[in-house]
DNA sequence: ATGCCGCCCGTAGGGCGA
């Protein structure tokens, strides 16, 4: 055979992959597709809106995934699926008692993975934004903590935030209302400010990309969109970053979820 | 626009998300 017949080996990479699926039971058939197509070594789900008992572990562990979730009925609701086993599982973010469930931490590969899912806030002037903002001040000390502990820590998932103008279609439509605010902003530059980057926009400065479309009025159709979904990574993981992609073609699908998975590659 | 769509609970229509 030829040298140049040879195929040179694909450089592995390390996939870690966060959706907000908007209820696991609707989007169960989506998420195996997904991991078929993509096999993340991570992922990390939010909003499956289920409680523990019912949630479909053998779906998942028929594919070499380990799982871990904190779920509840009705809403919210988060989970860590990972090819290699997950250690030292922490439910919430310690000392915040918190009936809803959002957070999810586990180990792997001497990784710190948190998954989270960030209060909506409703409207600016609602008890439920005083909630997104003191919620999102435990999330400042409990991520601190973490990668105080863990040099790779990857804080990622549904963060009700578009970090700046250019993750919002329409600027002037969005002006003060929630997941734009400034306040909200400014909970977002604290959490990056602690060692962190927003691993989208480190490696695609410049793209408009949005994670999350409206059902209502055609968004996805029209692109109206958000970025609001965010992989959050210290200076450990950057290092080792490749790519960053959101993947919209699952927002494209029958009923789908309103929020498109998005995926961090590190070097191997 | 207290609207739009989709999911949950529960079996009608209100709560909630973003």
């Amino acid at each position: 055979m030829k040298p140049e017949l040879h195929q040179k080996k694909p450089k592995a990479s390390i996939a870690f992959s966060t959706w907000n699926v908007n209820s696991l039971r609707v989007r169960l058939e989506q998420v195996l597709t997904f991991i078929h197509e993509h096999r993340p070594d991570v992922l990390v789900l939010q909003e499956i809106k289920m409680t523990d008992d019912i949630f479909p572990i053998n779906a998942f562990t028929e594919l070499g995934y380990h799982v871990a979730m904190s779920g509840q009925p009705t809403y919210n609701g988060v989970a860590i699926l990972s090819l290699k086993p997950l250690q030292d599982v922490v439910v919430g973010i310690p000392g915040y008692s918190d009936p809803q469930k959002r957070v999810l931490a586990a180990t792997v590969d001497s990784r710190r993975i948190v998954c989270v899912y960030v209060p909506n806030g409703a409207s600016v002037d609602s008890d439920k934004y005083h909630y997104k903002l003191k919620w999102f001040e435990q999330l400042l000390v409990y991520a601190k903590n973490t990668v105080a502990a863990y040099s790779q820590t990857i804080i990622l998932g549904d963060y009700n935030i578009a970090p700046s103008e250019k993750d919002v279609h329409d600027p002037v439509a969005w002006q003060g209302q929630v997941l734009v605010s400034p306040k909200e902003r400014a909970c977002f530059e604290a959490l990056l400010a602690l060692g962190f980057s927003d691993a989208f926009r480190v490696l695609a400065p410049e793209d408009k990309a949005y994670t999350w479309w409206d059902y209502r009025m055609n968004a996805f159709k029209r692109n109206h969109g958000l970025r609001i979904d965010h992989i959050v990574a210290s200076k450990a993981v950057i290092e080792q970053a490749e790519r960053c992609v959101i993947d919209a073609v699952p927002r494209s699908w029958d009923r789908p979820s309103d929020h498109a998975p998005v995926t961090l590659y590190l070097s191997a």
